[in-house]
DNA sequence: CACTAATAGGACTGTATCGGTGCTAATTGG
DNA sequence: CCAATTAGCACCGATACAGTCCTATTAGTG
């Protein structure tokens, strides 16, 4: 396990999509259509990795969301940060006065410095790394095709 | 987020109190009674922990769990593992075939890169480290006069 | 040879979180 | 004015998790 939620994979997914082509805007329903992903869920994602700061969104007709930084200066922590909340492997972990054993439970200061290095190795893996592995756009129509 | 499950930070303050007297046994009761844990929570973790190796245990009246190998030799990531499992980020990353997208997906190796670093984090951290800090058992006795 | 103290393993249940959907604004271009 | 699109809630159903209990099985003890 210690599994990432599936709508943090989803926005993976989504961000990597923007990083293929940083400049252009993209609207949510353009990107649920070519990934093939669920229009409504997209639509959430986008507004949270909106609100973390890893987008800029324009409304209106004709608008959409891009990237707020470049490829090379978003990592997966940020994307799993935007839509998980902050890394932190324990409840100790995230601040004090949560756990009833906390005045003799000395392991919290541990897992801070393990919920530090797992961040660490989310930082490593920036979108365009995740980017530069092949890749092509989902055909729907073609997939609906062959499955019937 | 990317939290560990609540079970999983328990089984690491049973394991880190077995390691702090390595060649002792004990009895579930018994260390749900000194770390202030609900005992038949305490019962089941030891059992997966048995399970995954970790601990040996003997049966009948006086018997007990101990540690299977030495403090040194127990990271966090085994403790993690024996409690939920393989450490895999993602659905992708545990096995193929399951994701729908899996043909056009090539976001799966650089999870399984990524679920591989966060396992060399969580490997770092070993249960005599853990067991390092200074500590003293709960006295639950103490702890309801204070509150009451 | 019972009785008691333990582990072994499973079934069961309430609850919280997650994934997903829908509705109602606000905004912008044609 | 209308259509397209983001912004922000509120809601709901399924799933997984934490916790409990019950029934073997095993081993020490009187």
């Amino acid at each position: 396990m210690l599994r990432i939620a599936k709508l943090t994979d989803y926005a993976a997914l989504l961000m990597v999509r923007l990083a293929r082509e940083p400049a252009r805007c993209f609207s949510a329903a353009q990107l649920a259509d070519e990934l093939g992903l669920p229009s409504p869920t997209v639509a959430k994602l986008m507004k949270r990795l909106l609100r973390a700061g890893l987008l800029t969104s324009v409304r209106g007709a004709g608008g959409g969301y891009c990237l707020a930084l470049a490829p090379h200066a978003i990592s997966v922590a940020d994307v799993v940060e935007a839509i998980e909340g902050r890394v932190a492997l324990t409840e100790c972990a995230v601040g004090k006065g949560v756990c009833a054993l906390e005045p003799d439970c000395a392991t919290g200061a541990n897992w801070q410095r393990i919920s530090r290095a797992v961040r660490a190795a989310l930082d490593t893996v920036r979108l365009d790394d995740m980017a530069r592995t092949p890749w092509q756009p989902v055909r729907m129509q073609g997939l609906k095709e062959k499955l019937s």
